[in-house]
DNA sequence: CTCACAAGTAAACGATTGTTTACAAGCGTA
DNA sequence: TACGCTTGTAAACAATCGTTTACTTGTGAG
């Protein structure tokens, strides 16, 4: 119930185009990327305090004293954690700039039952609700989270006498809405939430999203 | 950082109603009482595995091996909490069993902003988010979540050919919104949701619920 | 080939965790 | 008052945590 995977060494995800990576017995670069795909899994769906730097390593294969070998730290994988996922953030933003407001519905709806893409940033949603208290990667956190708000209220159709601290609201529960559907998800039994698919958590959430976009009053 | 009240013994919250319960200098029903608030509080906000059973006691006064003794373990006194957040829900749902869907909006505005009930049931919310790997206490906490839906479900207006499945899972999305919220306030610097009080929640909120439980396709 | 450095391992470190044990003190009862 | 059970405490327990140290192995440069 601890091991995601067998803690078969293998190799750790060496792209065939990174060249003279391949079949290198050794190799740095992927070491630490797996290290650091493994830990956003373990991260996002156990939070901080749970995992073990060992269940990390044992994810991937490798002794422990590699993570303070290449993130000093837990605290410090989990800041790297967070800066990667807070990279495929503003990646996907300025890459699909000029999104309508049913693309970005569709791409929340992804994102809250996506729970692995491989590439560890996969359970962005979830990570980001985790804390592990210390101060600069709470700011990380928040940062990312608050980037994520800005996308979505520009989105939001203008309507006249209304403020943008009010559309700043209102996108903020957005994103509440699917931060906690991700987190609800995690409850096994938690049905029909819990099994349901992207397309039919788009389709309800899209009504909510626009309900709370477009709205008039205050 | 990591006391919350000054470890002062006191008196351990005895009501006065309680009779020969006052004045009393060892009291285990308040001092079983006294812990199981600050552990609801403690696990609400920190989590499983980040509360220690020591800052618990601390928080009381008393000594660490009384959890053990009243509770068996920190995963009994866990299951405490939930159990006592259950009883609190279904208490809630029986004596408003009649009422509106703005009087649920309501509610559900307080429970995200209510940070503090001093009995222990203020971040319901919170707690009924957290996990700690265990399977009773994961099947306790999913029954709590579910009967919430079930509470917001019955409020959903009859829409000719929409299926109850459909009506549960749009319930579900409105939990979600109210528990991301819930979560999302406690990441400082999250304005202008971290600052907003109960009834700048319920406006916007509303017509979030509204549209997504009176939306008539699936 | 050889050698120096990087990559990875094994094992132990101190600290902290939940839990238990042994003991002191309060309180009702006789 | 004196006794016995309950309530609470102090201290140590074993286990596990993150981290560090000493060591082995691989690999590319000369």
């Amino acid at each position: 119930m601890r091991e995601r995977h067998a803690p078969v060494r293998a190799d750790r995800g060496g792209n065939p185009e990174d060249g003279a990576a391949v079949g290198r017995r050794r190799d740095p670069a992927a070491t630490k990327r797996a290290l650091l795909e493994a830990a956003c899994r373990r991260f996002a769906h156990e939070g901080f305090a749970s995992t073990t730097v060992r269940s990390i390593a044992g994810d991937v294969g490798v002794n422990v004293a590699l993570i303070n070998r290449y993130f000093d730290s837990k605290e410090g994988l989990f800041e790297a954690c967070l800066r990667h996922t807070l990279n495929a953030v503003r990646a996907a933003r300025t890459e699909s700039g000029s999104a309508d407001l049913d693309a970005v519905i569709e791409v929340i709806g992804e994102q809250v039952t996506a729970s692995a893409w491989g590439d560890g940033s996969g359970d962005v949603l979830l990570l980001l609700l985790r804390s592990s208290g210390d101060e600069r990667t709470e700011r990380l956190r928040t940062t990312a989270l608050l980037e994520m708000v800005d996308r979505i209220a520009l989105l939001a159709p203008e309507v006249p006498g209304r403020s943008p601290e009010v559309v700043r609201l209102r996108a903020q529960l957005v994103l509440a809405a699917a931060v906690g559907a991700a987190m609800l998800r995690s409850a096994r039994d938690f049905l029909p939430l819990a099994g349901a698919d992207a397309q039919e958590i788009a389709a309800p959430l899209g009504d909510f999203v626009r309900a709370l976009l477009s709205s008039r009053a205050d």
